[in-house]
RNA sequence: CGGAGCGUAGUGUAACGGUAGCACGAGACGUUUGGGACGUUUUAGUCCGAGUUCAAAUCUCGGCGCUCCGACCA
């Protein structure tokens, strides 16, 4: 991508009227903007970041079996009446009556549909177990959004649901579940804890996936030794003492970016959801559900690695992994700009994403303050300076230092 | 939902009740090019509605919107 052409501009100051650092730097850098409060649209960067965190969720979900699937935003009074939360959801749910008179609500969850929908697959153990998910947009009526990207009316969610015959075929899976998460977080490059919570209408308990951060709303108890962590909704008054290794806590911010929930029969019990398992017995489906928000994630992953000058993306999920600055002496037909397209060219045959800022009224200081905010790992000057020793500059978006590689072998020694 | 603060141009900020100004951005031309460069020039604004007043960005009331603290959070 050239500069250039770049659908959106960086501001140079951040807008008045957001406080968190991932609005303020997204905004900036134009990956996102802001529609009302709690409502944001992705523009072509932020869609990137997006894009890729996304499919590494997809490939850890498809890893454990999950499939996807695309369900309606619209959801029917009908099933939510049938598990008695339609109106207990009034407070959460966008509630609605159509042209004709209908009942409507947008989906900020997906039990209800979801459970009927698989009435019409799943009606033998021979049929179990099953995973499906979606990376989808939920609604919300949020009393209070804030933060940014981190709690909003309109988000994205990737939701997995697993059907199974028995409890312990659902133990067995969400571990699995649950290892899958570690991983996406890891790659994502965000320091996620499992942490124990309560499980709210569903169940016992729940496991929530937490990062530490100031902005976080959500209070835990990490344990210094063992590294395990409850939430402050289940964490005993008083209980100093971690009961994995008996050391003891701090209490830390955090953010919420997962959260795994053993649903039991409750859905499938409300919505009909059975199967006749070998010995030709009818019994509910026992399922789970499990929960990511994408851009709550890449929220995150502003607030726990930026600096003053902007963002530090992980390398897994930058908009490009590399920025090209072309500092142009001369207009048009220069020797500089000759080079720096044809290595935007060469490393883009070779499927490394250049941003290539070759913009030619800008001064290198604006193109360099550019960089640092959109904060792509990797940055490579070409200038007069470095052609002068048939280099290129690299300096890393994370480091201070910055190193040379010279124009042959430029390809070879990009980190 | 309780509390606090705030709405002036695309962004950031000024203006005692009395001429809406500045900077950046954006557009044009020229000169520039290693940390937000310079000159000339153009562009664009008082959230909405009522009230008080000779006169309202400014005061009052109502609405709408945004942020923050708290409550809530399937």
């Amino acid at each position: 991508m050239r500069l250039s052409k770049l659908f959106t501009k960086t501001l140079r100051e951040a807008p008045a009227d957001e406080a968190s650092k991932n609005a303020q730097f997204l905004i900036r850098g134009g990956f996102i903007s802001k529609v009302m409060a709690g409502v944001y649209e992705y523009m072509p960067l932020g869609w990137r970041v997006l894009d890729k965190i996304n499919n590494i969720i997809r490939e850890e979900m498809n890893a454990v079996g999950g499939q996807e699937l695309f369900m309606s935003v619209f959801q029917n009074k009908d099933i939510w009446s049938a598990t008695e939360r339609w109106d207990g959801a009034k407070e959460v749910m966008y509630q609605f009556k159509d042209s004709s008179g209908k009942e409507l609500g947008l989906g900020f969850t997906h039990e209800e549909p979801l459970t009927a929908a698989a009435q019409h697959f799943i009606s033998s153990y021979k049929d179990l177990p099953k995973a499906v998910y979606q990376i989808q947009t939920k609604f919300r009526r949020e009393e209070r959004a804030k933060s940014g990207l981190l709690r909003g009316r309109e988000f994205l969610m990737k939701d997995l649901y697993s059907f199974h015959a028995d409890q312990e075929d659902l133990d067995r899976y969400y571990e699995e579940v649950a290892v899958a998460y570690d991983k996406i977080f890891k790659r994502v490059g965000v320091k996620a804890l499992r942490t124990s919570a309560s499980g709210g209408l569903f169940s016992k308990y729940s496991d929530e996936f937490q990062v530490l951060a100031d902005v976080g709303e959500d209070l835990i108890y990490v344990c210094s030794e063992c590294g395990y962590a409850e939430n402050k909704e289940i964490h005993a008054e008083g209980g100093s003492k971690c009961p994995k290794c008996g050391h003891g806590f701090t209490e830390e911010k955090s953010i919420e970016v997962g959260n795994i929930f053993k649903l039991g029969t409750k859905f499938s019990s409300a919505l009909g959801l059975d199967f006749t398992d070998e010995a030709g017995a009818k019994k509910p489906v026992i399922m789970a559900s499990y929960g990511i928000g994408p851009g709550r994630l890449m929220a995150t992953a502003v607030e726990v690695s930026n600096d003053e000058r902007g963002i530090i993306w992980p390398e897994t999920i930058a908009p490009y992994r590399v920025h090209l600055v072309l500092l142009d002496e001369q207009g048009a037909r220069s020797k500089e700009q000759e080079v720096a397209n044809k290595i935007y060219e060469d490393l883009s045959k070779k499927g490394i994403d250049v941003l290539y800022d070759d913009r030619q009224d800008k001064t290198a200081g604006e193109k360099f303050a550019d960089a640092d905010l959109l904060g792509c790992p990797v940055r490579l000057v070409v200038s007069k300076r470095t052609l002068e020793k048939d280099q290129v500059e690299i300096k890393m978006r994370n480091k201070k230092e910055v190193a040379f590689a010279s124009l042959k072998d430029l390809l070879s020694q990009l980190p």
